[in-house]
Order: structure tokens, then C-alpha cells, then sequence
DNA sequence: CGTGAAATTGAGCTCCCTCAATCTGAGTGG
DNA sequence: CCACTCAGATTGAGGGAGCTCAATTTCACG
């Protein structure tokens, strides 16, 4: 395992369509996974944290299917494949271990998708904050209180909305007493209310 | 393996929470995997047709993470995970074809998450009727064909839409000349043009 | 056939997108 | 230290796509 590798704000970590060779874990910072289409509009698909493991779609067919890109100055380590094929032979703990984590990520993506399709802009919204409060408490930081690395933007493209909607509904939780807001920086005041948007339906 | 297990329509082929011990191959007829929620609506996650896997969401908790239902009479093999553990030990290329196979679904996951978020309500029946097609396609039925064995309401369910809408879309295609709808019998009579359509942005 | 569920079709309304203007904040150079 | 600058974020007005509610119509099954 490589470790200690670092990255500016903005460089890819992966390039979509490169042959798959190595996983990856961010160790600080963050990053953003998305594609391009053709007509040139970007698709984002999720966003990295401390401690998350990234590279895992690749297995499909060897190559990367998304570009990875860091968000801020991001540090990570290289986990190459021609190292871990021969662990994954001998070690049954680590092979269910890769296999848990595959798991994980498709448990999570087929759960979003489909809380997606059946919230507002703002359930939607409200979930995204939950589940980013979850992560980042999970790798022991505030589920509180956190900078927001990725744009407006990136979160409307990933939600599915437009910034517009997503500023909004900022606006009214805002409003509504439970989160401050300033600039990138969230505090959540009542985390509860934000769960609770996010688990019932439109 | 455990081959020739029969199942009738409605009935349950996994259900979720029950502990992972197996992973399922659809030989004949098809099932929705679905998870309801507390409110009691369901989410429905996708759908598994004759050649296609299900149950590798498990790994994630080593619970099933949601239930499976067959659609319509549905015949599939059974294969216990511990035969399949230490074949994993022995055969590199089973393992890698199991990490592909996770790898895959989570890629169609986060590729048509990131569909339904930029398209709408017709781009998305487009896109599942094309996706239908290609996937029956891979396993020599008809591409052109096919009988829907899964209600308007599942595939609203599915694609973040309602019934009416899938059923308007429907409506719009046939007059088009795009296909043919006869209750849940279609024929696609320019598929090239539905792939269009699925594949730019709203 | 006859019956009930599923699908189609219609009308009104809500929510979010689009377009546009303004505002804020981080980084830069005088 | 402060004005400048420009991208990112906020806020507003208007319109359209899809949801809700409701009435038929069609289909599957006994």
C-alpha cells in the first residue's frame, strides 16, 4: 500500500476510461466522482470523505467509469490491484471484507436512487446533509458542524436539482431554524428535523 | 448449485433482513426487488430478468437488503454461499468474475441514478424500455418483442415517476409510431430513436 | 360472460426549472 | 490596508412539466 500521496484542489485522483490498476482511500480532504456525457454536461455521482474507499466501479470491466477529482487539497493511498489479488487469495477475512465494501457501495447507490425518486427538492436536499452528517461522524468528525467542499452546483448535479432549488431550500431550513448557514460552512441545529424530511416520501 | 427451484407469481424469491446464505440466478420468468418502507410505500430497486443475479446486495450487511418477488411464474437456481466460499479460495478467475459482477451492478446503479436525475418523465420510460431491450437482447429473446411482466405502477415506482405518467409516455411513444402497446405487450418499431432519447439531458 | 383490478384519459394545480438581477466572499494587486 | 474583481451564491418573477384527483375503458381471470 502507497501512502501519504497528495493532490491539489481540482487534480483527478482517476481518470473515467483509464484500465483499472489500484483502489483507493482518502485520508483528508474530499472529492467528487462524476462523468461527462457527450453534449458536455457533468453527471455527479457522489462525493468522497475522509477514510472512503474509491475505484470500486471499476471492477465492471477494468477500466474506471468516473472521473475522480479532488475538491480541496486532498491526501490519499494507493492500493494496487497486483498487491491485493494475491491477499485476496489467502486472507477469506479480506475477501468478504472487499466484499462487504462492494456491497456497501451498491446497498447505498440502489437506497439513494431510490429516495431520490420518491422526495422533493428539499427531502432531497435534507437527506444529503443527514447523510453527510452520518459520514463524516462515522470517520469521527462534528456531524454538526462542517465545510461544505463541494459547490452548489455539484450538489444540484448530484441531487438531481438545479443550484437554484438547492440554494433555496438551504434558504428555508435557514429559515425554518435548523441550520445556519455561511457560505460553504453548516451548522446543523436540529438534525433530527433534517432525518426526518429525508425518511418520508413527496 | 440448486438448480430447477419453481416459484408462482407474488411470491417471495428473497425476502428482506433474512440473513445471507445464497445467491439466486432468474432461469425463466422475472422478479422486482423492491424495499417498502415504514410508511408502507414501496421503492422498487429494479427488476431481474431470465440469465440476471440478485441477492449481492447482501454482502453489504450479510442481510438481504431488500425483497424479491417473482413477477410471474419464475424458475432459478440457488447457490449456497458456502459452496461458493471456497471455490473463491481456489479460482482466481471466480473471484474476479464475482468482483465484476458486483462492479457491474454497481455501475448500471450509479449510471441510471445520475439518468433519472437529468432526464425527464419521457426520457426516463425511453431509457427503461431501451435498457429492457438491450438487456433481453444479451440473453437471445427478443429485443423488439416482449411482454411487460411488471405493472405501470412498478415501473413508476422505479423511475421516480407516477402511473399516469409512464402511461402518458407510453401514449406519446405510440403515437409517435415509436411502438406498439397492446396492455403490456410491446413491440418497439424504432428503438433507435427511444435510445435517443434516453440518452441526452432534460 | 361477468367481475374487479389495471390502464387510459382528462382537468386543475403545485412545484421546480428557466432566465435574470443582485449580493457575497475569497483572492489580488496597488 | 483597502479597493477591485470575478466566480459562486442568493433572490425574484414567470412558465411548464408532472402530480393529484376523478371518470372511463380495457384487460385478465374465474
Amino acid at each position: 500500500m502507497e501512502r501519504g500521496r497528495q493532490l491539489p484542489a481540482g487534480a483527478s485522483l482517476i481518470h473515467a476510461g483509464t484500465r483499472m490498476d489500484a483502489l483507493y482511500v482518502v485520508r483528508s480532504g474530499s472529492a467528487k466522482r462524476y462523468a461527462v456525457s457527450m453534449s458536455g454536461t457533468e453527471r455527479v455521482h457522489g462525493f468522497v470523505l475522509p477514510g472512503e474507499i474509491v475505484g470500486l466501479e471499476g471492477f465492471a470491466s477494468d477500466r474506471y467509469a468516473c472521473e475522480v477529482a479532488a475538491l480541496e487539497p486532498t491526501s490519499y493511498c494507493r492500493i494496487p490491484l497486483t498487491r491485493l489479488e494475491p491477499l485476496l487469495e489467502q486472507l477469506s477475512g479480506l475477501r468478504r471484507e472487499v466484499l462487504r465494501l462492494l456491497g456497501e457501495a451498491l446497498d447505498e447507490s440502489l437506497r439513494l436512487r431510490a429516495e431520490l425518486g420518491m422526495c422533493d427538492a428539499r427531502g432531497r436536499v435534507a437527506r444529503f446533509l443527514a447523510d453527510l452528517s452520518r459520514r463524516l461522524e462515522l470517520r469521527g468528525l462534528s456531524p454538526t458542524q462542517f465545510r461544505l467542499s463541494m459547490s452548489r452546483g455539484d450538489i444540484a448535479r448530484h441531487l438531481g436539482l438545479t443550484l437554484e432549488t438547492v440554494s433555496r431550500a438551504l434558504g428555508t431550513f435557514k429559515r425554518s431554524g435548523w441550520l445556519e448557514v455561511r457560505a460553504r460552512y453548516i451548522t446543523l441545529l436540529r438534525p433530527e428535523a433534517l432525518a426526518s424530511m429525508g425518511g418520508y416520501a413527496s
